[in-house]
DNA sequence: TAACTGTATTAACATACATAGTACACTTGA
DNA sequence: TCAAGTGTACTATGTATGTTAATACAGTTA
């Protein structure tokens, strides 16, 4: 379901975050089906229990899972987590746009560049 | 000369790091141009000299200064630093591009939304 | 030579992340 | 009913990183 990078440096438990949320977002694990059990996906992906438990609570306060104690996760999906995502992502890029404004590349010099950047070279 | 953020998550380090390029890149410090001693700076902003001399270390390993030992830092300016600097920006771009891609927001939609969203609205 | 420079080392502390182990409450199905 | 599976909570431990503190040493300069 997912593989982990440990050459990566972020923390696993945002990894695990990461991954389920575009697994939920492309609606590969579908609406209301249940998510693995806090132990089954530790054993999984041979990691510790607690780390799996952490990521669901982050998915779940961020709206991506609701829980019913004894029963288990399962997924909740609307537009909403979509947009959520795209805004966080836009908003990222926003800022790494400002720090470069402050050395004296303009807005649209990078914007530019990026389009220019990905042409395929054919 | 600096304003430490004790909001940001980032380490000391990394935040002196980056604000000391800024000045060098936009020529508030000029080339050849003495950097305050490890232990005056360090003085100045209240923090330990060992993170000035991480950050300094830093700056040195990636070209920014250069180290005259007994005598100081010095700046250490030419054009390939700012370009690197762009890059730098360019690729961390890049990485997010490819996250949205992941969750099918293509690199022409996030940039179109981008150069919208800059536009003032007078 | 005194005072400044960079540099190195050791110790201590705080925080974050991850593991390990245990416990408890709820739900389900045999 | 009860065993097994579920989420949840807690303590303890280990590790890595960042920061402070204190000290020491070597080079430079006035």
């Amino acid at each position: 379901m997912i593989i982990l990078d440990y050459k990566d440096t972020r923390p696993i438990y945002e990894q695990v975050v990461d991954k389920l949320q575009k697994l939920i977002i492309n609606g590969v694990l579908e609406p209301d089906s249940k998510m693995p059990s806090v132990r089954s996906l530790a054993m999984e992906l041979s990691i510790n229990p607690n780390t799996i438990q952490k990521a669901y609570a982050e998915l779940e306060r961020m709206g991506f899972l609701y829980t019913i104690k004894g029963r288990g996760n399962f997924v909740t999906y609307h537009e909403g987590l979509y947009l959520l995502k795209k805004e966080e992502y836009k908003e990222k890029i926003e800022e790494i746009l400002k720090e470069a404004e402050e050395i004296g590349i303009s807005r649209q010099e990078m914007l530019a560049d990026l389009e220019r950047g990905g042409e395929k070279s054919d």
